[in-house]
DNA sequence: GCACCTTTTGACAACGGTTCTCATTCCGGC
DNA sequence: GCCGGAATGAGAACCGTTGTCAAAAGGTGC
């Protein structure tokens, strides 16, 4: 928001608490609320500030670089991403999740919506189930 | 549950309170958070006090007779439903809500959580737009 | 290395939606 | 009318999340 400022979140320093963040959700594949995340850091060792936590991970979705996904109970759980756009399969019981991705659904989404005259289409899809350990 | 019991939650009394949340949910077909049905009910002149609002939603709810959605904040919101499986198609402006079906995309979900070895699947999906007016 | 300026951090308070508690009220049957 | 259990509601409690603000840490130019 300065001065010489190139790109969007410029402002945007590689901090350790950043970076120890960002190494936490490296480690696993499955999705975490910003409460475990900040309890893993702090038994690895890495005190990091629970205000902190969820901002970098806030910062962290609005940059895509995370998935976020909301527990029935409106917790928030976070995941790193690959950057092309999927969805998740996720295990209800151990939270195992894969990517899947199926072009003929995002066709059908958004001409669903053009049908009934909707712009600036966007949509979540999300499947869960028992995987075969949990099953 | 108790004695003579043939549905399932048939321990549900039809009182004053639950029939206001019912009509109060027909005259819409947007998605309402549990407060605003609260407050719209009390505007209407039906004192029901927050708690049922919340206990007859949840009620509703696990009846399958209202939809929930979350917002991105996490709040619930909910909406009357059809008794069919379907979707939905949100306007991020007005709320305005439209009931869609996509039996391919059943099929898809299906298959793809089948090839992966999860049983037990369901999903959930949601498409988001600006709908003709809010265009 | 050393100021200097800004961003970032973190302990803690505040917020807001939801759930819990429990005394009171209501419903339905006898 | 009376009884017993279900339902209600006012308020407290809960809990995830966000805001506050003084202190600490990066980055830059010297």
């Amino acid at each position: 928001m300065t001065s010489t400022d190139a790109g969007a979140a410029r402002t945007a320093r590689p901090t350790r608490q950043r970076r120890a963040v960002a190494e936490c959700l490296r480690r696993f594949d499955d999705f975490r609320s910003a409460q475990e995340i900040h309890d893993l850091l702090r038994q690895g060792g890495d005190n990091v500030g629970l205000s902190t936590v969820y901002r970098t991970l806030q910062a962290m979705a609005d940059a895509d670089e995370v998935d976020v996904l909301r527990a029935e109970d409106g917790e928030a759980r976070y995941r790193r991403c690959s950057d092309t756009h999927h969805h998740h399969l996720v295990c209800r019981g151990c939270g195992h999740t894969v990517e899947v991705e199926g072009p003929a659904v995002e066709r059908w989404a958004t001409k669903v919506a053009e049908e009934h005259g909707f712009a600036e289409v966007s949509h979540t899809l999300e499947i869960f189930g028992h995987c075969p350990d949990c099953a």
